[in-house]
DNA sequence: CTGCATCCAGGCGGATACTG
DNA sequence: CAGTATCCGCCTGGATGCAG
């Protein structure tokens, strides 16, 4: 509930992670921006989503303009999601933070081990 | 659930996600990393976060390491935040992130805009 | 195959009250 | 001031069933 006054940044941080920032919407996207193409299913095999929130999040993307969605009405439906620009350029940010992520994920681990032993509990 | 047989880099961004990917701890780094130093409360004006998300998101960055604690036993009490090194790195990935936001996201309300007139609903 | 609709459990997160 | 504890609504997200 509002902005409360300090870091202006933080609202707009706030917004695009509210938008694009959810766990299956980040996670989609580097799917497409590893393989170009995949069809529905692939894509929910890829990544171990269930089909109500892979439905979900892709039709967020394709509003937001992230993700091109083309419709083969071919027996049976085939259809297509591919990354547009914006979707594409959004993979850079991503992937420093991916990058991070592989390089700080042990550390993060070690600090917990020793938090947590430290704490006892 | 879970593997899933694709994309393995998934599972890794899917990990760190879960750890600091939620809103509030993105949040609070990037409020420290802007104000060096904040106490609890200062944090939670600048966030317009409840006490109990922030006592939460707050103890869950000390704990894998993000975050630094100083506890001045004084009457009142007096605590003090910083980020450790692991926490300013986070810094980076997290600024292109806001990088790509500022810039993009204009175009997300247009490509949205455009994408609710035409389905009209 | 590609979805949408429904149901339902679990967790996020705010409001409030209380302690040191 | 800096939390902890409780209550509770809401939304996420899985499971299932159905349609085109």
């Amino acid at each position: 509930m509002l902005d409360s006054g300090g870091c202006l940044d933080c609202k707009r941080i706030n917004e695009v992670l509210s938008r694009v920032g959810d766990r299956w919407s980040v996670l989609v996207i580097i799917s497409l921006a590893q393989h170009e193409t995949l069809r529905f299913n692939e894509l929910k095999r890829n990544l171990g989503i269930s089909q109500r929130m892979l439905s979900l999040t892709l039709k967020e993307l394709e509003r937001d303009g992230l993700v091109h969605r083309t419709y083969h009405p071919t027996i049976p439906p085939k259809v297509e999601y591919t990354l547009t620009d914006m979707g594409r350029s959004f993979r850079e940010p991503v992937s420093a933070l991916g990058h991070w992520a592989l390089e700080n994920l042990g550390r993060i681990d070690t600090a917990r081990a020793a938090y947590d032993k430290g704490a006892a509990k």
